[in-house]
DNA sequence: CCAAAAGTGTTTGGTGTACACCCATGC
DNA sequence: GCATGGGTGTACACCAAACACTTTTGG
């Protein structure tokens, strides 16, 4: 942490961080990775700053690997978060103050920033974060039930989740936060917690099959109680073609 | 320009810029408004820096109004661009140089920048932009006709646009880019224009009005040629209300 | 009176919605 | 066998697409 005050306003473009909004799907509820630094309460999105010469996007990749493990993430840009309020001055002493160190004035990390929020979609089961060498902890956490959280990064958390609902027919949502062989059931569940709300079971399996994207593996789910539900999976070329233009319909 | 790069890294966030994307609609075509700074051959959008404890989204209402002389407007953030190539170092030096300076190694103005777009529908004919003292020439371009721009700026309106029609459905478009007074078939016709494609007239005109979102001012358009067209206005209170769930259909 | 623009109406097929019924499985 | 969850089917209302006809206006 000390070298890291050190060394950052050579390396770091100044004033900028990224912070990642990783969403999994897991036991029918929809859970985002937190992380939980040393020495702190609260819990925050993995996030970092940028490069001098990098291009954002892959720094958003590249922080979130070093900080919880995940390689390969595709990140879709959100939002930009510019309020001035969004800076905790007080907890950037205490950071200062825990790498014994006294306060420079005027020092790079002491400034105001700006942050870029990226979210992503990833297959649960696949993941598998650990935390980085700051953090004592690195774990998903349901939606419904989340813990205080540092800065504006609950009001971060929120806008992500906005922004999924509103490009659920434009993002390939299941394909991402599924495993490759789900039940219709599963696929269903998914689209109610995002949504927020029941769906008729029906209804569901019909436009889900109108759409053409899935495929029918002849297979059944067995092992659990009442009957077996058939296992589907994407047809990926079908469904981005059809994501191009939208699933059409309201949910 | 000169004092410019004196006091800019006392005032400014390092690194950062704010570009605004203004739509107005005018003789059935799609326009934005552009600057052309003095001794260049390019156009660029209204852009500018935020100061240091200022809110960002405050900073790109403010620079509009002081480079085209626009006050309130509603500006709506859509993207930040982070790619490191965006600057070009060589514009930097030439405006350097036309200040009669010599280039500063690590000058706060010649590092990377980040800018945050933003955009806004406005009324063509209430708008009365004015260039600021640095530009030679501030006006509105038609999407079908764009002059040649500085670095990424026609990307950073594509994807402009990209949004526009992508949030059609939740976007007070009509009541921003219209008068207060407008004919069906104008409103039509911004439609079209975004989106286009051409619409039926008359499935358009039941849509619209099956939204309950239009008064009906009984009033018609005198003076043009053939039958007069009724004249119409927005029931902000509902259109409202009716954008937050989205204006349902397809278009 | 004629061309062009605008107002009004009708038919038709698709899509969303609300249901009812049957099948499979574990207790 | 019965509760529960899963698969399949149907009736209806509504909306969107495609179309025809009438009215108004300036030239």
């Amino acid at each position: 942490m000390s070298e890291f005050l050190d060394t950052a306003a050579e390396r770091y473009h100044p004033g900028l961080s990224v912070d990642c909004v990783i969403f999994g799907f897991h036991e029918n509820e929809l859970k985002v990775l937190l992380l939980k630094m040393k020495h702190t309460a609260k819990w925050a999105l993995p996030g970092g700053f940028v490069e001098k010469q990098e291009h954002m996007d892959k720094a958003a990749i590249r922080v979130l690997e070093k900080r919880t493990g995940l390689a390969d993430i595709f990140l879709q840009q959100f939002h930009t978060f510019g309020d001035p309020a969004r800076h905790d001055h007080e907890m950037d002493l205490e950071l200062f103050k825990q790498s014994g160190r006294d306060p420079v004035k005027d020092h790079w990390f002491l400034q105001r920033f700006i942050t870029v929020g990226y979210y992503a979609l990833i297959e649960f089961s696949k993941a598998n974060p650990r935390p980085d060498d700051i953090s004592e902890a690195c774990e998903w956490k349901s939606i419904d039930q989340l813990p205080a959280m540092i800065l504006d990064h609950r009001k971060i958390l929120e806008k992500a989740l906005d922004t999924l609902r509103f490009q659920i027919n434009y993002q390939p949502i299941g394909h991402k936060l599924l495993p490759v062989k789900f039940t219709m059931p599963e696929l269903q569940k998914l689209y109610e917690t995002i949504l927020g709300k029941e769906l008729d079971r029906r209804n569901f399996q019909r436009k889900m099959l109108a759409y053409g994207i899935l495929k029918d593996l002849g297979e059944r789910r067995k092992g659990g109680a009442h009957k077996a539900p058939y296992l589907y999976s994407f047809d990926v070329k079908k469904y981005n073609a059809a994501l191009k233009i939208g699933l059409k319909g309201s949910w």
